[in-house]
DNA sequence: TAATATAAACCGACCGGTCGGTATGTACCG
DNA sequence: CGGTACATACCGACCGGTCGGTTTATATTA
C-alpha cells in the first residue's frame, strides 16, 4: 500500500470511529483518547490528521451539509408546478430521518457550539440560510404561477422548513412517532391542502 | 433573614446563574465551579443545595415543563371549536421563543443526553408525549365536529407539533428569521387553510 | 433576656482521574 | 537519505465531587 493509500484509509477511520462515538456520547463526553481507540489509532496518528477536536467534527458536518443543499437544489430546479416540487423536496425529510438516525442530536449539538465559533457557524448557519430563502423562492415561483395561494412567501417558507425541521427533529429524538411510510409526503399533502373542513364532507 | 429564606434565596441564586452559565457556554463546558462562581456561592453550598450538576438542570428544565404543559391543558379544555382551540395553542409559540430565546438550545443539549439517563429521559420525553397525545385528541374533537377535515389525527398532531417546535427551534438559533408579530397564529393559519390555490384568486 | 445547645447552611481546600494537546521517537515509503 | 505517517510517553489544566470545619439561625433553658 501506498503511503498515500494508507494516510486516507486512517483518516477515513478516524472520521467513522468519531461519527460512531459523536453519536453515541455526544461530542463533548466522546474523548480524543475514545475515538482514537475506536479507530484502532494513535493520538498522533489523531493529531496528524487534524488541527483539533473540532476540526474532525467540520470534516463531518460539511459533507453532510453539501449532499443536502445539492439534493435540495436539484428538486429546486426542477420544470414542475410548486405543489409538485414540494412534494419531491418532502422526500428529503423521509431520507435524512432515515440515514441520520442518531447523528441529528449531534449536529445539533454542534450548532449549539456553532454560536461561539464563528469559523463553525459560517459551515452551519450560511447552508441553512440558503436553504430558506430556496423555500421562499421556490413559493414565490408557486403564487406567480399560480398554484399557490397568495400567501406571504417568507412565513410560508418559514412554515414549510419548520415543518421539516420538526419532523426530523422528532423522528430522531423520539423515534416512537407514528411514522410510517412517506411521512414527508403525507405531512406536506397536509399543509398543501389545509386541515379545516370547507364545506366537503 | 430566616435561615429558610436564606437557604432559598442561595439555592435560587444558583439556579439563576446555572442557565446563564449554561446558556451562554452550553452544559457540558460549564463546570459546577464556573455556577458556583457566578452565584457567588461556594462549592459546599452547591452541592448542599443539589446532589449532581444534573440536579441543577432537571430543577430547571421541569418547571420549565410544567408551565408549558399547563398552558397546553388549558388551551385544550377551552369550550371552543377545535380550529380556534388552535389557533389559541398557537400563541405559546411566540410565548416560548419570546422568553426561552437562548434556553432553548441548552434544554435542546439536555435532551441529546436525556437519551442516556433514565431519570432525565422521564422529565423530558413524557410531557412531551403527553404533549402529541393531547394534539391527537384535539384533531380527534375537531374531526368528530365537522370543524375539521377528517384527515389521520395521528399525522395532522405530529404535523402540528413539528410545526411548533421547528417554528420555536429556528427563532432560537437562528433569530433573524422574519418573524413579526402574532408569528404562531399566521403560521397556524396557513396549515389550517392550505396553501395550494383552491380556484379563488 | 442572656446563655447555651443543636441543627442547618455554608465554606474552600483538596482528591483521584481525565481532558485536549505536545514532544519525541520509530518505521517505512520514495 | 529525507520526509511523511504513525506510535508512545507525557504535560499542565481542569473536572465533578468530597470532607472537615466554621458561621448562622433557631430551640431550650433559666
Amino acid at each position: 500500500m501506498t503511503n498515500d493509500e494508507r494516510s486516507d484509509a486512517t483518516r477515513t477511520r478516524i472520521l467513522d470511529a468519531a461519527v460512531a462515538c459523536f453519536t453515541r456520547e455526544g461530542y463533548d463526553a466522546t474523548s480524543v483518547s475514545d475515538v482514537c481507540r475506536a479507530a484502532g489509532v494513535s493520538k498522533g496518528a489523531f493529531y496528524h490528521h487534524f488541527d483539533a477536536k473540532q476540526a474532525v467534527f467540520v470534516a463531518l458536518l460539511e459533507p453532510w451539509l453539501a449532499e443536502l443543499d445539492a439534493a435540495v437544489t436539484e428538486a429546486l430546479t426542477r420544470r414542475q408546478p410548486a405543489p409538485q416540487r414540494l412534494v419531491h423536496l418532502a422526500t428529503l425529510v423521509n431520507r435524512v430521518t432515515a440515514e441520520g438516525r442518531g447523528r441529528i442530536p449531534m449536529f445539533l449539538e454542534f450548532w449549539r457550539q456553532a454560536a461561539k465559533d464563528p469559523s463553525v457557524w459560517r459551515v452551519t448557519v450560511e447552508p441553512y440560510r440558503r436553504f430558506r430563502s430556496s423555500f421562499v423562492r421556490l413559493v414565490e415561483d408557486g403564487v406567480a404561477e399560480g398554484s399557490l395561494r397568495p400567501v406571504d412567501p417568507d412565513l410560508a417558507a418559514l412554515v414549510l422548513v419548520s415543518l421539516g425541521v420538526g419532523l426530523v427533529l422528532q423522528g430522531a429524538l423520539d423515534p416512537v412517532s407514528p411514522a410510517g411510510q412517506g411521512l414527508g409526503e403525507r405531512a406536506i399533502a397536509l399543509l398543501l391542502e389545509g386541515i379545516t373542513n370547507g364545506g366537503a364532507s
